[in-house]
DNA sequence: TTGAAAGTTGAACCACCTTTCAAGTTTAGA
DNA sequence: TCTAAACTTGAAAGGTGGTTCAACTTTCAA
């Protein structure tokens, strides 16, 4: 995980939620480098089995610095959530370009869904156990993504690129397929058989003409 | 949870598996009250806030007979998704009768395995929690539902109902689409909004047809 | 009827981990 | 330079809850 730029928003992000605001640019830094430790250990072996004092160990910095910038273990969790959460969707969002035809879209969003996937596969554990320590924050999620994908549906109708009276349960339809190709072929499947624009395409395809023989 | 008819089987399964083996009636009729007082309190409260203790007041039973019948927390958890994750299973074979179109099966299985979550809600969330509990039995129930999945696109194509190649992909695909509309529909969405016909018709229709306007 | 195996009981043990805190060090602005 | 605020430290408090165990009760086949 990048430190040197980019990092300032992210801690923005993480900050305005369960963090407390370093006032020092020491502050900063030891917070980053929880936030880095914490992602790699929860990643690992999940949110029951990770240790504050793990965590600490791993960043390097006393166990009561901890307290310092987070009330609590679960404090902590649901910034990582929340700052994952935004990270996912601007990856989704950076990948798309003026002028690509709806069906485009869908298959430049999975292959950056799954790209991003392959580079963090914690983010894919995080934000799943967020369904049992953060219930909130793992509905907030899909439900957020869910609109952008029954807005594109809708954009698509309108343009006459897709049938019309697509919705909601379509998005939800869609993004349920990208998220279980994405743990298949990307999390799972460590790099061999698909790559993550063969999957895209394949995908694609059964978007554009199902699966009924013509 | 039902208990007198069909249950033999169940905990057959379930001894072959993580319990040991009861050897008298009366040692039966306890594993079977700790196995859905253990289904119920893993539904609510989740792996890791669930308690033996809480399991055990609920079975009526004392904390130790608990140790005569599982090795530990672990233990009675893998037993339960091993359980759980055959019914799953089941509960969509039975809905599936000779003569149907492969496209039909397709809806009809989607159907069944809707109508089943919604009487069952604590095994969606005790199976997805297994992916951090009991990673292994996680993929393995997902693996073998996939390869159903595989079989079921391979024999439409093999009839004419279906295009040809579909593969793992597609099956992964449509797994993951029913899996989250179930989600959203009726995990979540409790009762109002689509029914389960509704959401398998809507799910079907984008299966045959794909979303492009023709 | 009888006794050995199966099953039950719940207090106590114990390992683990989150959280606190008082004392010390560093930073940054005046 | 100086000092108040920010930050760091790690030992220890405090809780939780899984697991053990030895004494006791029930079952069942011979």
């Amino acid at each position: 995980m990048g430190n040197t730029r980019g990092s300032a928003k992210r801690l923005d992000s993480v900050a305005a939620g369960d963090a407390k605001t370093p006032r020092t640019e020491r502050g900063r830094r030891t917070l980053r480098k929880l936030l880095d430790a914490a992602a790699v250990e929860f990643g690992e072996k999940g949110f029951h089995e990770a240790s504050v004092s793990s965590i600490t160990r791993r960043a390097g910095v006393a166990l009561g610095t901890f307290y310092t910038y987070f009330d609590s273990k679960d404090a902590l969790f649901r910034a990582l959530v929340a700052d994952m959460s935004e990270t996912v969707k601007s990856s989704a969002r950076s990948a798309l370009h003026p002028g690509m035809g709806a069906l485009e879209i869908e298959r430049a969003a999975l292959a950056a869904f799954l790209r991003f996937a392959a580079e963090h596969k914690e983010v894919y554990r995080i934000i799943d156990e967020a369904e049992f320590v953060d219930p909130a924050s793992y509905r907030a999620h899909y439900e957020t993504i869910a609109e952008r994908f029954t807005e594109r549906l809708r954009a698509g109708g309108a343009s006459g690129e897709f049938r019309e009276g697509l919705g909601e349960l379509e998005a939800w339809a869609l993004m349920g397929m990208n998220v279980f190709v994405g743990l298949r072929y990307v999390v799972w499947g460590a790099g061999e058989e698909m790559g993550a624009e063969a999957v895209a395409q394949g995908v694609n395809r059964l978007l554009a003409e199902g699966i009924a023989r013509r």
